[in-house]
DNA sequence: GTATCTGCAAACCATTTGCTTTCAC
DNA sequence: GTGAAAGCAAATGGTTTGCAGATAC
């Protein structure tokens, strides 16, 4: 359990490490507050707001605004290393998640929590495949979303 | 091909004066604002924003506020005459989908149109409601929402 | 040295709220 | 007449923008 909590985290370890150096080759600077941020961001699978990774890093960055944050979420997202979820009510704000993996998304309509679900991919099953070519004729699928509304364990299932 | 039109936009005009029957049983009042909105809401199979209903709401009652859009748009979801949208990314705001059937959505990812795709229930498959039990246990799932992302026929499958 | 980034503050947009007036019932 | 609804305007909260100064390269 220990070495599982371990490996667990070495993996996102790697993986914000691996962000970075796809935004250093990409050309981008590596500054302290970039830095803090994509570490910060890619260690959290709880689909953090920006408002979270804000007041999260203020204790280290007093002086730091809330357009740098949003300015590297953009960047990531645009370079495909994240993803903008607005799948909540519109009250909270805009959540980014970090995973660039193929899944689906859970949202708790109670607590507004995001879990992640696995997907063999973001293609559609054949079945569906066919009721799409049907209703939308000349409608190309990249890529289908399924979100799960219901409520959380902790929210009392 | 005109005997279809008329009687597609004659089914139309038939859910709102259902959709306005059903307010008032509710008890709510018939107001003229009210009943134009509805009317409008419940014709247009374009997923309108608050924005739109309102701009095109304005040359017939130029003092009309977007508040009573949002009420009255507000009560129609609360009756269940209607869904809100947010679909992941979008930008501007949330679209409201006056079609109370179980459906699913493609998105144009070019031109942003939504088009409504049938499905026999809100309730998740077998297979996904197995996934979501194994891999976020004791989440009750309420409704499945699926978004098939890609490019529609008017913009060049 | 220079192009890029950051911080700041103001702008922006969708949505909500409080309060007064109006109107459907 | 009465209570619900509309109008209005201002507040709200998340996000974006424009620019001056700072800094990674």
């Amino acid at each position: 359990m220990k070495a599982r909590t371990t490996t667990a985290r070495e993996a996102l370890d790697r993986r914000a490490e691996e962000m970075l150096h796809d935004l250093k080759c990409a050309g981008f600077k590596m500054t302290p507050q970039r830095m803090a941020i994509v570490r910060l961001f890619a260690r959290d699978l709880g689909h953090p707001t920006a408002q979270d990774l804000f007041e999260r890093l203020r204790p280290a960055f007093p002086s730091m605004s809330f357009a740098t944050v949003y300015n590297t979420l953009d960047t990531l997202a645009q370079m495909g290393l994240s993803r903008t979820l607005r799948l909540g009510d519109a009250k909270g704000g805009a959540r980014f998640d970090p995973n660039p993996d193929p899944h689906h998304h859970a949202v708790c309509d109670a607590c507004g929590a995001i879990l992640d679900l696995p997907a063999p991919s973001l293609l559609p099953a054949k079945g569906e495949a066919l009721m799409v070519r049907e209703r939308a004729p000349g409608f190309t699928v990249r890529a289908v979303e399924h979100v799960y509304r219901g409520v959380c364990a902790s929210c009392h299932g």
